[in-house]
Parts: C-alpha cells; structure tokens; sequence
DNA sequence: CGGGATCCAAGCCGATACTG
DNA sequence: CAGTATCGGCTTGGATCCCG
C-alpha cells in the first residue's frame, strides 16, 4: 500500500477508514523490540545517544538511530542537540512518549509475573509429550 | 546468549540475570506487529484459524501459523484440534495471553488517544521534502 | 560524538505445492 | 480446513567510511 497517498479532498466516511488504517500503520510501527527498549530506557531519565546504545546492549548504530528517528516522527522522543565540539544529543519522552511508556512499562511488569509460566511452557512444547488432551470423536460423514 | 540453561543450586544473582536475558528475549519476541494483532483479535473471542486470518487481514498464512506457534510455545495461545473432518482448530487465549491482552489493549487505547497527536507531528517532521507535490492531480511524478 | 550513506550478507516473508 | 516444506525475491540490518 502506497503511504504517499495525499488526498486533498476527503469523503466524509474516508476520514474514519483513514484514521483506521494509520492506527493499524502505527501499531505496526511501534510494536519491534527496539522501539519498546527505547522508551522504556527513555523512561527512567534522559539519555545521550551513546549512553543509550550502551545501555540498551546489542543495538547496532543504525537500528538506534532509524528506531530514534522514527519515534521523534511520530512524535514520542524529543532529540535536543546541544551546540557544543564535539556535538552532545540528548534523547527525552515527550507527553506521548510517557504514554506510551506506561504501556510498556506494563508489558514488564506483566513479563515479571509470568516469567516463570513462559518458561515452563516453553518447556513442555520443546518436549515430545503425548498432549492429546482432546480426543472426541464427533460422527462425521466422510471419515472412514 | 548462553544457552547454559541449566537447573541447578545457583546463585541467587545469577537466577536474577538469567531472568533478566530471558526476559530480555520474551519482549524481544513478543514485541512483534503480528503478535500484537492476534492477541488483540483473540481476546475478543475464540477464533478459528480462517477466522483470525480474515479478522487480522493482510497476514500470510505463514506468517499466522509462524506467530501462532510461537505464543503457543510461550503459553500465550491455546490450541484447540477438533478431529473432525475437515479439521476445526480453535485458538484461545491463556491466562497469561489475557495478561498481556491488557497490555496490548492499553496500547490500542494510548494509539486512539494520540492519533491527531501523532499525525500532526508526522506532518511537520517530513514538510521540507515534499512540500510542493500536494493536491495537484495533473502532475503526475513521470520521471522514470 | 552523532549521523548519514553505502555495500553486502542473512533472514523474512509470500507464493506454491503437498499431506492428513 | 489446517499445517508443513521449499524456493526465491526483497527487505532488513550490520559493518564500514566519511562528514559536521
């Protein structure tokens, strides 16, 4: 789908179908692992862009920097770039930011809780266990 | 990351690290477009898996089965095999699956609230570049 | 120090075919 | 209908270099 659509005139009902679609554009935007790190790092105080990269770990300079970019555009980091030799960029939350921050705060609070029943689960679907929890037979014709 | 998991007498440290990698790993994981948008549609309610491709939309039926397996292995998702024929699978959420449902939830609600906010500052992030090109419907961009 | 641009490998994802 | 496997294109993402 072409994001470069600019209407001038908009039908009445094209503005929901719009808002839709740019809410779907946006969920899909946000919801990558880096993004998430992001402001959840952001979260606890502002960060230079190398600061950042440390602490977040195992980030490469062009994820950071192209997942930075891509929330100030949405607006949810706010670069503040001091005038200084050599150059310091500060990276803070804006309101939206915070926001959203609350959101992925509680996605780690959430992976807390069940930190312990994922690993189980992951356990028991690695091993081969016999799950056949469900096996009623319903009379269906066509079954030999 | 190791894949040093091990159960034994460990420190109480090193438990506390090997939580934080894996948990580091699940929002890796989970922190996925695709993922987000089946845990949204399933906590609505049980769905087929025709039914959650459809509600989803624009989802490849790799790309479902592939999620689909991956929050069944970390105990998010259900999966319920009617041996029928044709075959009726039925995905539901777990416990944990609603968990994170609330989660995904306050983002779809966070994404309602900042959508003019979001959208406005889209608007002024990219206006340098394609400032001219607006609502004039017989230039079309030609150059090959 | 921060960021853009480029090259290139790795993997993602869609399409298709086949099984039960 | 649901799932697996395979193949190929094309996007992703890492390494590197250079600029302000």
């Amino acid at each position: 789908m072409g994001t470069r659509n600019e209407i001038s005139e908009l039908p009445p009902e094209a503005d929901l179908a719009r808002a839709d679609s740019l809410a779907r554009e946006i969920f899909s935007d946000l919801a990558n692992k880096w993004a998430f790190l992001i402001i959840e790092f952001l979260g606890q105080r502002t960060l230079r862009f190398s600061e950042l990269r440390n602490e977040i770990g195992g980030v490469s300079h062009k994820m950071l920097t192209q997942n930075l970019r891509m929330l100030e555009r949405n607006g949810l980091v706010r670069r503040i770039v001091h005038p200084t030799v050599p150059p310091r960029v500060e990276y803070t939350l804006t309101e939206a930011g915070e926001g959203l921050r609350q959101v992925v705060d509680g996605m780690c609070g959430w992976t807390q809780r069940y930190l312990g029943h994922i690993e189980a689960s992951r356990n028991r679907f690695g091993d081969d266990a016999a799950i056949s929890a469900i096996a009623r037979s319903d009379d269906v014709p066509g079954l030999k």
